[in-house]
RNA sequence: GCGCCGGUAGCUCAGCUGGAUAGAGCACCGGAUUUCUAAUCCGGCGGUCGUGGGUUCGAGUCCCGCCCGGCGCGCCA
């Protein structure tokens, strides 16, 4: 389906140019449908410059406008606004030709995979797998998850690395940990079976900081995995392994496919680029590359310490080693030089902004990164508890992510028994369902919120029935497959060359929002908001329950004549279909049946 | 101290590169409706958009000051 907006735009502008007032057609669409379901506001801002009364220009754009065949007559209002109304027949017509589902591929509902596709490298959840995954975790694993799914359906090619933190002196302890706890495990390392990571971390902290022998023996542990003695790096495989096999139920359960690709994969390549930074660092102009207290240091513009100093970016620590500077800039020399990237997205927490902006400041100065390659630090805001302080436990530690999804699908499957009345569903069936339900009111109600703000995790509103809930999208979704079944028709079975007559006013106002999926979409890509997305899906099933109201909207299944019927069911079908596609987007499931 | 993020209705939150009387949900009040899944629809109540200036035809949105809250600021990630 083409995009209206870009229709609209298209058709303004190209009349502001005969009029000789070329610019930003600035078209939008309204927010109140008394304005009609478009506007220009281009004639404002442009009249001063063109010396002329905003009034005029917009009438003189309005006289040049071309829109005949897909508008009503456009009106001027207030200081210049520039009002655009769809025509029925035009929405009808875009509708009608939106193709049947495609057998057993992806419904697109016919839109087109960008003409300029990229190769995009999202760097997303990256938990550090010495720890249980906690609810820090969620939103970038969610948020990157969704920001993927619409980069691929645009047709972008999308490489989803999820950056694990498996490297380091924490390391050491752990591994010296197991082999003292199960020293049989150098024999069998693959039956390795952590019931509670965060425990076993805990101990082995624990036993670090009380016991000077382990300590020393950690510390020589970490060398030797360093130095890549097979004993050692085997447990530690054996050790990330398990920790990874925890984080894939997590994955599993959210309906998350990525790439692990934990530190330790760059550290050759850490080596390497180190190198390059030295020869840099000869000719580097004001020795902005130069060590500092012994560690291998960028200073870059702009950043200073709380003394006012200028604030390195440490790339090589004084001990040799590096940190989390140095493998953030060998990921880039990776994912561009290797995966091909010309823009790379980093979905992890505010508090790391400058952190962010060092390594992209710092890889463009010294070269890993050229005018080519974008990089974008997508900061999130973090998850409180319902008080509106930080998500902690009672004791003040983290709160574990599997905890937080069992309680949400717990809570799901008391609101379903308690909603179905005729007792409807089976055991399995009830518990299938709360599953679906339960992720998907979590994940929704992180999706909801803009990415940047702080929110408060409030199961209760996340499992509400009402409101710009997942629950409520999926109540939508399943109500209206309900009409089909009823009907007898298909999904997606009618033609597509079954016209859409758009007549009552619940109808075009349907139709309105159906047709604003794809240029939603397309804002979305490139904004990279996902509530944006929720948005439009809360607004569409609004204006679906307004369309079925038996009151102020009109007659399906017994509609008639026969074409009214069957372009009021292709309504409904086109409304499922994007509900479904939209919330898929999102990585949310949908029932048949709530 | 410097920097970043936030402060919008009683509560939870939107508000797209400045655009029309600032929106939604919940809560509260009233109405419809014995239902093509009421898990619905319609209406009402409710905000000096933290605050004081400034820019603009137009500011919740941009600039400056101030208040409040959160976070970050050299070898953890």
């Amino acid at each position: 389906m083409k995009s209206v907006l870009e229709e609209l735009s298209r058709r303004v502008r190209t009349a502001m140019v005969k009029v000789g007032a070329d610019g930003d057609p600035i078209v939008r669409a309204s927010q109140d449908a008394k304005f009609g379901d478009y506007q220009s506001n281009a004639a404002m801002g442009l009249a001063k410059k063109l010396g002329k009364k905003p009034r005029d220009l917009a009438a003189e754009i309005v006289a040049a406008l071309e829109i005949d065949d897909i508008c009503e007559p456009a009106e001027i209002a207030g200081p210049g606004f520039i009002n655009l109304t769809l025509k029925p027949s035009y929405l009808g017509k875009l509708l009608t030709g939106v193709p049947s589902v495609a057998d057993g591929g992806l419904d697109r509902l016919g839109i087109e995979p960008t003409a300029d596709p990229q190769v995009v490298v999202v760097d997303l959840s990256s938990p550090n797998l010495a720890k249980e995954m906690h609810v820090g975790h969620l939103r970038s694993t969610v948020i990157g998850d969704c920001i993927c799914r619409v980069l691929e359906f645009e047709g972008h090619t999308v490489h989803r690395e999820n950056h694990v933190g498996d490297w380091g002196t924490q390391f050491g302890m752990l591994v010296a940990h197991l082999l003292r706890e199960k020293p049989d495990i150098i024999d069998h390392p693959d039956e390795l079976v952590i019931a509670d990571l965060e425990s076993f971390y805990v101990a082995a902290k624990n036993r670090f900081d009380a016991d000077e022998a382990f300590k020393a023996e950690s510390r020589e542990t970490v060398v030797k995995l360093q130095q890549g003695d097979p004993t050692t790096r085997k447990i530690w495989k054996a050790f990330c392994d398990e920790s990874l096999r925890h984080c894939h139920d997590i994955y599993d359960r959210l309906q998350v496919r990525l790439t692990d690709r934990g530190e330790s994969y760059y550290t050759d390549r850490m080596e390497e680029i180190i190198g390059r930074i030295e020869k840099k660092m000869v000719g580097a102009d004001g020795g902005w590359i130069r060590e500092s207290d012994g560690a291998l240091c960028f200073f870059l513009d702009g950043f200073t310490t709380r003394d006012g100093e200028p604030l390195p970016m440490i790339v090589r620590k004084s001990d040799g080693g590096f940190n989390y500077a140095t493998s953030d800039l060998a990921t880039i020399t990776h994912r561009v030089e290797e995966l091909g990237a010309t823009r790379i997205l980093y979905v992890v927490g505010l508090p790391q902004k400058q952190h962010f902006e060092m390594v992209f400041a710092g890889a463009r100065k010294v070269g890993f990164a050229g005018d080519d390659v974008a990089l974008e630090h997508l900061g999130f805001g973090s998850v409180l508890s319902k008080s509106g302080v930080m998500f902690k436990t009672r004791e003040g530690g983290t709160f574990k992510l599997k905890a937080l999804l069992d309680e949400a699908v717990e809570r799901a499957l008391a609101v379903l028994r308690e909603q179905d009345r005729d007792g409807g569903f089976s055991e399995a069936q009830a518990a299938k369902t709360a599953e679906i339900v339960g992720i998907g009111a979590v994940k929704y109600f992180d999706l909801a919120h803009a990415r940047q703000s702080d929110y408060k995790f409030d199961i209760d509103h996340m499992l509400a029935m009402e409101g710009n809930t997942a629950p409520y999208m999926m109540y939508a979704y399943a109500r209206i497959r309900s009409i089909g079944r009823k009907a007898g028709v298909a999904v997606g079975a009618l033609p597509a060359d079954e016209p859409i007559l758009l007549e009552h006013p619940t109808e075009i106002a349907l139709a309105v929002k159906l047709v604003q999926f794809s240029e939603t979409l397309h804002g979305i890509a490139r904004e990279l908001r996902p509530n944006v997305l929720t948005e439009y899906l809360y607004e569409l099933a609004k204006a679906f329950s307004r369309f079925y109201d038996k009151k102020n909207g009109v007659r399906v299944i017994d509609a008639t004549p026969e074409s009214v019927r069957n372009s009021r069911l292709r309504l409904c079908d086109l409304t499922a279909r994007t509900l479904k596609l939209g919330l898929g987007l999102l990585g949310i499931e949908t029932v048949e049946r709530m």
